[in-house]
DNA sequence: TCCTTGTGCTACAGTTTTCGTAGCAGAAGG
DNA sequence: CCTTCTGCTACGAAAACTGTAGCACAAGGA
């Protein structure tokens, strides 16, 4: 499948980073590419890890995703891919991050 | 001012990561950041550098991020405070990852 | 076979957020 | 004064998100 030409909407550019700033800026973006960071999630428990996310949302961002070849359904639900995989560190640098910035805030 | 103990919306847990991963999942928050990561700008350069983004949501953009002490405003403009440039190099290898990304969907 | 459970997903009405345009007040310079 | 820049606000329209309900399908008993 195409998973290829997509502008993500907003990114004229046609940078990179742009498109991944875009992505990734929607509601529920990141937070859903956290929570698959363990293991691929059926919709439900994806739903739910998410704290009850509404479907109809939940079902957008994962047509987003998948369209960016950031998320994959299989047999076992849905599923970081390769690419989303390569995310993973600087994800992990945003959690360590975020305790940092924490504590600054106490 | 305060600046402290702000849930963040939706962020019940009370966990640093979901409160982050909540601030920067809103439209223009990880683009605002990013456009500062060189120098300070004005409330009008910015606008522009994020593309015409809408002074209403700009306006509501740094006053979240004020809120949550990445962003302040003195006489060169809005700047990045201490704890958004601790998140710049997780924003370069976000960048890193977006190159290697967009090859990928070629 | 029927019943239950879990799956992915859709519909729809109501709320919130974002957009786009217009414009204001204040400061600085000519 | 007049222009230009600043940060910022108003407001109607459009888009996004929310919350609840429910559908169709498949798997696993009893």
């Amino acid at each position: 499948m195409a998973a290829g030409r997509k502008p993500v909407r907003g990114s004229k550019t046609g940078r990179p980073v742009m498109a991944a700033l875009d992505l990734l800026g929607r509601r529920w973006s990141l937070r859903i590419l956290w929570e698959l960071r363990a293991e691929p999630l059926t919709f439900r428990a994806l739903q739910a890890a998410c704290g009850d996310i509404s479907p109809s949302v939940l079902q957008q961002r994962l047509k987003d995703l998948g369209e960016a070849a950031l998320v994959e359904h299989d047999g076992e639900g849905y599923a970081l891919t390769k690419a989303a995989r390569a995310l993973q560190p600087v994800m992990l640098a945003l959690h360590d991050w975020a305790e940092d910035w924490a504590k600054g805030k106490k």
